[in-house]
DNA sequence: TATGAATGAGATTTCATTCAT
DNA sequence: CATGAATGAAATCTCATTCAT
């Protein structure tokens, strides 16, 4: 995919535009983001940032992109762990997510402030589409490679565990991480244990 | 608890705008639901709401407030419960609430909105305080009469787990509840269980 | 002047309102005073003034001409006053009010107040007719019992005078009542004084 | 003091708003001078006036320190009158003011204006500093150019005489200003006459 | 008479978006 | 490509006034 400088600079400012929103989503709220605020973090002028994005909304279908691109690419990686360190290999991911806020808890904090704006139908389904998609990946990891029964139900349950931890971390900045970090290691192995059903 | 007539209606109008307002934010977040909008809802005019409440934090408080007694009368009835049986009822409370979007769920999607504006320092410690307040109950619940150990653990595995899935529900509505309720079901289970550590 | 019962108390009333606007007003100002605080002075509900007022307006006229009366009554003791002590009446008068508050000034500053409304054509026209009033009685005094020179024009220079240090009195409460009342004292007597014309 | 064009207009659509403010408080005072009143004197919409201002609060501050900055001016030209002259400069400058509305008057009827604002106690401290300034001055050039005994309390008559003298014309606009300005030229002669003490 | 619940217009302020330069 | 001045609609909140009881 060859870029001319042109193409380049323009790359470049759009991810400048979509880190500093990023941040300040998950540190104001998608409402608590004026586009000011966003454009000073760009350091761009606020009217520059239309240049590249028809609107706010434009900014968030961005972002959820982007983070759906980032996800394919993890979950590549993790199709070609082999089978039998899948679970293993899964289970430190996301624990070292929760103990450092990278990748997936990052992605999980984002879409927590995204969800702001559900009500917007053009989001919602952006972020409908978002979820749908990972689900299916890791529903595909679960069933294909792990080999456990019921990969649904076990995909749901990351999920459900996963959304709620980001939650949780980011409106009870007092808990502790490490203990929360544990927390997700015990449940990770549990659901992806193929000896024991979560779902008898 | 007597009441004249005057302090009757008074207690119906504040619930009448605590019910208006709970639904509002369900329906279009903290944001979305302008004083009009609740105005319209409780049918009363949008300055006669300011006649019961100072502003529109003061009726985030209230309904965090409510929402807090309603815990507090559901923690009482629990505690009544035989200990024997207490795992199955509360499991069971769970699950339907999941199933009919009563109670807890209710309460958990309310929460859900009003995190919306956590970044309002009110707001933040009102629902800390009554977030503090459930985890403490559930882990006496937990610890002494289900008497698991790691009771504190199996707490937040719960709160992280119904949160995530008041948050799933609310924002993925096409999902199905009888299969989240299955879910929730053996999830409940699976943390209530003295026999097998959760974390080890 | 027979009052029966009932008027006798409709009177006590409407002196009940109009003690608390007047007071109201001084302290709050008359955009600052809200009907609902005017009507918890006069320990009556809001609606009920209504009774006695058409509107806010009309409290304001009813101050203004209660503060003419007021004034008349002053101004017929005045003329009572032998014409060779005028001058020292007068000027012990302003002096006292300036040191105390009563009378003269607590006059001076509701009208200070009832200008802020002055905007309203309704007002303003009733406050002038009061001012004029008291312009005339001064002058009056002056021309006919005093026997001074120019007594319009002393007149005028009277009243600013009043109407500035009721003014800033007002404002500056830090000022030192002493040392103002004697200033007031000084200048009385150089405007009253028949042998130095004050405008040569 | 150079400035760049974007600060040059800038600073020219500070002044448009600070001139259409204070010719909005003379004409309605504070409270009825509402912002949609002032945007559209200043020929902008209301939303862009908090481009320049945080609030109404910093436009009548602004307002105050731009009276402060002339007060100044005046003082310093008044500084470098010659001392046998400087009692008849101001007089003629305090008479043509009256009688013309200009500077000293104008400045005047602004503070009266804001006044009505002085139970906000950010705006009562700002009134009180620009009010202790002038008195500063006008002191030193009592005292020290003009000479006189007893200079603050010939102070205090001046201030108390002009507020209250703008105060009436401000309220009887059909006062005539002729003869108005005629008393203020005796007012002032007599404060500043050093022979005759107003003061004994 | 008397209450105080209720209304609704209007005030200040915010902010996504547009546009002249 | 870039700025930031400018707009205007909408949100929260206040308060004089009315009305059912």
């Amino acid at each position: 995919m060859y870029q001319t400088g042109a193409e380049k600079r323009r790359t470049a400012r759009i991810e400048q535009i979509l880190d500093a929103a990023a941040a300040c989503f998950v540190e104001y709220g998608f409402h608590g983001a004026g586009m000011a605020k966003i454009a000073a973090r760009s350091r761009m002028s606020p009217g520059h940032i239309y240049h590249y994005f028809e609107n706010k909304e434009a900014i968030i279908s961005a972002i959820v992109d982007r983070e759906s691109a980032r996800a394919a690419e993890r979950f590549a990686e993790l199709d070609a762990v082999d089978s039998a360190e899948l679970a293993d290999v899964m289970t430190e991911r996301v624990v070292t997510s929760v103990a450092e806020n990278t990748d997936i808890l990052q992605s999980a904090l984002n879409m927590e402030m995204l969800a702001e704006c559900q009500r917007n139908p053009v989001i919602a389904k952006i972020i409908q589409r978002h979820d749908r998609y990972v689900r299916e990946q890791l529903t595909h990891l679960l069933r294909d490679k792990i080999g456990v029964d019921q990969a649904e139900a076990r995909t749901d349950m990351i999920m459900v565990f996963v959304s709620g931890l980001a939650n949780r971390l980011l409106r009870h900045p007092e808990l502790d991480r490490e203990s929360m970090a544990e927390l997700m290691r015990e449940t990770m192995l549990y659901i992806l244990s193929p000896s024991q059903s979560p779902c008898r």
